[in-house]
DNA sequence: ATTCTAAGTTTACGTTTGTAGCCTTTTAAC
DNA sequence: GTTAAAAGGCTACAAACGTAAACTTAGAAT
């Protein structure tokens, strides 16, 4: 899988990704329809949005001839991590910690999740500072 | 304080704010300076930055005559919110947990941060469901 | 009162994004 | 083999973004 660190994915192409994760494979005509159905875009929209992700290879077409068929070439998981890396490393390093509960709160997480993110947590407290600095301007202060 | 969620601030707006938010306060020569410092910016790019945000209501211009003080009208707190929600909202419900797994393990959180989270992720283990569906795609699937 | 300068305002311009129409090949059907 | 319907490709276009120059006005200094 290609790094989805060098790969910058719109909204709207996001919305495409998501639709082929989830597909594992599809042909235009599959993903066309199921962007109509999900967003009410135009075949012409949806197209765009491929060529696009083909541009940026993230996603790849496969097969010699008609229909094609498009598989991601960036993970999913991948992806989403270097998005939310990118939204946190926009944001004060000392607000990370409120954020992140807030997320927590806000979604729904399975029983598996919330152990695992348990045990993260867990080890984590092992090494955690006692506090964390603002990294907002110059010089040390607090925001 | 605004509801951030009706703010979208882009990524170089991001970076205004943030100084903004640190100092409090602040009059266009120090955010001219500080934002030239941190990001290289020329005088114009932070005096249109800085235009776009109150034009967005996102920043207010106080004080009646020159030097004017900018001040954050949005909240740091809650636009951070509205960004990581609006992020997650793009992603596959399903995911959620890996990606703030992933998110916990790459950013630095102090003793406190890892103590709040704990203590929300003990809370919502009680209602926690088995299972998070995929939802990026109409009808049940895995992703 | 005049002038200089910092602060504020207008205009600019290439790129990216969201959204979509139209043209051109294939393949499938007759 | 000719034709119609898909699939694919090219073009478009307004709004948003990142970045910045040029112009104007109001205080500050003389």
């Amino acid at each position: 899988m290609k790094d989805a660190k060098n790969v910058t994915i719109t909204d709207s192409e996001w919305m495409v990704m998501r639709a082929i994760w989830t597909m594992g494979h599809a042909t235009s005509r599959e993903l066309i329809d199921a962007m109509n159905e999900l967003e009410g875009w135009s075949v012409s929209t949806t197209k765009t949005l491929l060529r696009r992700l083909i541009q940026k290879q993230a996603v790849a077409q496969h097969g010699g001839s008609r229909p094609f068929t498009y598989k991601p070439v960036v993970g999913e998981k991948e992806s989403m991590a270097a998005a939310a890396d990118d939204l946190f490393d926009h944001m004060c390093a000392m607000r990370a910690g409120s954020t992140i509960a807030g997320v927590i709160q806000s979604r729904e997480l399975s029983r598996a999740d919330i152990a695992n993110l348990q045990a993260i947590l867990a080890e984590k407290a092992k090494t955690a500072p006692e506090e964390v600095q603002c990294n907002c301007l110059p010089g040390d202060q607090t925001c």
